[in-house]
DNA sequence: TAAGCCACGC
DNA sequence: GACGTACGTGGCTTAT
């Protein structure tokens, strides 16, 4: 029995492509050698037991040549169905290695194909592995073996749990947990079904259910893991009030941080890992999983089970990998998993919400988007409002807006209009782009000014309307708060077909909704976060690492001047912004000062441009690029010589930046990953594409990526030993924002409370993960009874 | 239904 | 010669 893996590959891509997943099968490495492609000759031969996994189009066009393979049928298409050979063997088709480079998400796709070829090989068949999965109604047997096995082993026993439940939020009475499972021992599962299907055993009223429910998820003696464990443990939580106390290991966590540019997913991770790869295929096909109430019982067993039995073995398999990494388990030991858990009760706090006053903001800015919509429509030329009148009135029917982008971009850049020539195109599709950046730059032009004001009037009270008021309140639970999921991995949510979640660099995302972008600065920002209220009795705080990424840039580029900068207590953003305005820092910073008013607008706006470039130039914007930055965002027009000269100022400043960026590039084109101080890993295998663009990305992202997900992390350790330090829910933390959090804490000793978690923040145990930065990292702390009204915080130290 | 564009956050 | 912040979520329109 040998598997031959026939490829163009050299031998780097063959250790890099199939390494890992050869390695990782249990309980060994399947036999197998590889087959060079060699000119004209014929394929090799499948004998009886053997697969040929043929790698690719130069392969398989020497099969089709033999009449082995379909003339005009693709690799995907040929993908997991087996050829059989004359031999007895099968051949095997999937990508070819060489293509990793380009589209570093069909490793995956190949590691997949690897699995199956095994299985097929060593069981004659493509089908999953499936194990001895089981309905109970008694959890004393499987308490009883880990009892026995702890006794004799002395260690906690690895426990997988996982529930299923009716729809994704638990926040309504009326919703339930379906099952619960756990796997113990390998290749079985123990399933309770709940749903409201006739139960497959019945129940016995004798057995301590919950009691030894409760066990399992808060003994010692167990080590619970599960796959996005803080969904689950949020449901029990929130329906059965089990705090679970032993969870230690999450597969959707861990595996990102192996790998987080694949699309992690247990699915995903039990192809690549285990025999048991595509056990849930059947179901995800054929039933919706938000309704997982309605599936019967029979059609449920090798679903429910397999999960906890896949997420054992992924597991299993997880933990060695992240022990060869010391680093990156250490970050996950002490930052990412309790992060985690504070989340848990994040997500469970929720944010609160005053509904009355958020509907009278739907109607105020109902208001504003019909004014300014007419006013809009009475600037269209009437030759256009009788051309589109069809598609006017049906859209005023459907109650939205009449002015089309198409009906815009034809009177802005047609003789139908005002016939201005476009200045910037659209990226796929080159059309005139109908963004306000761009529309802004035909300020000279009169109608055209008098058109974009009222459409941007318009646009901002209508996305306003639309994504912050109506699209918020859509998420609105029961108990009046918001309870926003937050991303700690990336992959699908809730299955393998949904959109990705979650971020590739380590930042975390929020949805339903997506709180970390409810607006700060735009015309609507106070009077949407006017409607977020501190509960009675408490204030709303606001803690943010104040110029964050920059103290760690300074840090982790040992820049002299910056670290000198900050030790003196000067203002970072003010420094550059001294540079833009060509005057001594002292003398800058004395405008803030000054009454004349002119004087401190300048300050201001040099500052914010400061800002804007300090981060753009920090992670390798090039001249060009920093001119357009400066344009778009802040209406700088800068020549070439200018944008050169503020560029070339700013690393002849900071000419530790320019070393931290090469070595930055060549750590990433030497190992095709960077890592942030606190351990974690950004992969970036497109620094070996052959596009110099593509490359440039991948070097840009080494740069910035182990800064942005160092202070995003630091924010994520701190949330996580503020809620160890304050069980009690003296600080309730209900939001993270990147590098600062919102917390509810009492009113009475608020600066006392923020103080607190501020301390914490400032005083991580940095060194714990082996990183000692030469600088501290203050946080800046506002507070009020509402989202808008924050004012500075005197901290109580 | 998918893709493109746009706008919001840091 | 082209192309040069990074990372997200989500709503709307248009093309398929």
């Amino acid at each position: 029995m040998t598997l031959k893996i026939w490829t163009t590959a050299d031998a780097p891509l063959i250790k890099k492509t199939f390494g890992v997943s050869l390695k990782n099968h249990r309980p060994d490495i399947p036999p197998h050698q590889f087959l060079p492609l060699i000119d004209d000759n014929p394929p090799p031969e499948a004998e009886a037991g053997e697969i040929v996994l043929v790698c690719g189009n130069k392969p398989l066009d020497v099969l089709r040549r033999a009449g082995l393979a379909p003339k005009n049928r693709t690799v995907t298409s040929l993908r997991e169905k087996p050829i059989k050979s004359s031999h007895g063997g099968y051949y095997l088709v999937t990508f070819d290695p060489t293509l990793t480079s380009s589209e570093p998400d069909k490793s995956e796709i190949i590691d997949w194909d690897v699995r199956l070829a095994v299985r097929l090989m060593r069981t004659g068949s493509l089908e999953p592995e499936i194990g001895d999965y089981r309905y109970v109604n008694d959890y004393q047997p499987m308490i009883d073996w880990i009892e026995e096995r702890y006794a004799k082993t002395g260690k906690p026993v690895d426990v997988s749990m996982d529930t299923e439940t009716m729809t994704f939020y638990p926040w309504y009475p009326d919703r339930d947990i379906v099952s619960i499972s756990f796997t113990a021992r390998p290749n079985t599962a123990e399933v309770l079904y709940l749903g409201p299907h006739k139960p497959p055993v019945p129940f016995n009223p004798s057995v301590p259910l919950f009691d030894q429910i409760k066990w399992l998820l808060t003994s010692p003696k167990v080590k619970l893991r599960g796959a996005n464990l803080k969904y689950d443990l949020i449901w029990i939580a929130v329906k059965w009030g089990i705090e679970c106390t032993n969870f230690k290991f999450d597969t959707m966590l861990v595996g990102t941080l192996l790998n987080e540019n694949r699309s992690n997913s247990l699915n995903l991770h039990a192809k690549i890992f285990t025999p048991i790869g595509g056990y849930d295929d059947y179901l995800n096909a054929t039933y919706d999983k938000s309704a997982m109430e309605k599936i019967p019982p029979e059609d449920f067993l090798t679903y429910a089970g397999g999960d906890t039995d896949a997420c054992q073995q992924v597991a299993d398999i997880m933990r060695d990998e992240l022990a060869e990494d010391p680093k990156l388990a250490t970050f996950y030991i002490k930052i990412l998993h309790p992060a985690a858990r504070a989340f848990e009760k994040i997500e469970r706090r929720g944010v609160l919400v005053d509904k009355e006053k958020y509907e009278q903001l739907a109607d105020e800015v109902r208001g504003v988007i019909q004014e300014s919509q007419d006013k809009a429509m009475s600037l269209l030329p009437n030759k256009m409002r009788i051309k589109y009148r069809e598609r006017i009135e049906s859209q005023l029917k459907a109650g939205k807006s009449p002015l089309l982008p198409s009906i815009l971009k034809e009177y802005f850049f047609t003789p139908h209009g005002l016939s201005l020539k476009p200045r910037e195109l659209t990226a796929k599709t080159g059309e005139p782009s109908m963004a306000k950046s761009h529309l802004l730059q035909f300020a000279d032009v009169p109608e055209a000014m008098a058109m974009v004001e009222a459409l941007t009037e318009m646009d901002t009270a209508s996305k306003t309307l639309s994504t912050f008021i109506v699209g918020f309140l859509n998420h609105l639970r029961p108990d009046g708060r918001l309870h926003p999921t937050y991303m700690l991995f990336h992959g699908g949510l809730y299955d393998e077909e949904d959109d990705q979640s979650g971020t590739v660099t380590g930042r975390l995302s929020a949805k339903d909704p997506a709180f970390q972008i409810l607006p700060k600065k735009t015309k609507w920002a106070k009077k949407i976060r006017a409607c977020f209220p501190a509960p009675p009795g408490k204030v709303v705080i606001s803690l943010d690492y104040s110029q964050g990424e920059l103290r760690v840039v300074a840090c982790v580029a040992n820049e002299k001047n910056m670290i000198a900068a900050y030790e003196q207590g000067l203002d970072l953003h003010a420094v550059t912004g001294a540079q833009l305005g060509g005057v001594p820092y002292d003398e800058f910073v004395s405008w803030k000062e000054t009454e004349d008013a002119k004087f401190a607008k300048m300050f201001e706006d040099l500052r914010q441009q400061a800002k804007a470039g300090n981060f753009g130039l920090l992670y390798g914007m090039g001249v060009e690029g920093f001119m357009a930055y400066a344009w778009a965002n802040y209406g700088l027009k800068l020549s070439y010589a200018e944008a050169e000269k503020i560029r070339n100022d700013f690393f002849t400043l900071y000419s530790g930046l320019t070393d931290y960026h090469e070595k930055q590039r060549e750590i990433v084109r030497f190992s095709e990953m960077v890592r942030s101080p606190l351990g974690r890993i950004r992969h970036l295998p497109m620094i070996r594409s052959w596009d110099r663009a593509i490359r440039s990305k991948a070097e840009r992202q080494a740069i910035n990526s182990p800064i942005q997900s160092c202070l995003s992390d630091m924010m994520l350790w701190a949330i996580a030993l503020i809620d160890a330090s304050y069980p009690n829910g003296e600080i309730e933390v209900v939001g993270m924002i990147h590098d600062a959090l919102i917390a509810y804490v009492p009113e009475q000793d608020a600066a006392l409370w923020a103080g607190r978690a501020q301390e914490i923040m400032s005083n991580l145990p940095l060194h714990e993960v082996g990183w000692k930065p030469q600088l501290r990292f203050p946080a800046d702390a506002e507070a009020g009874l509402n989202l808008a009204e924050l004012k500075k915080l005197k901290l109580v130290a």
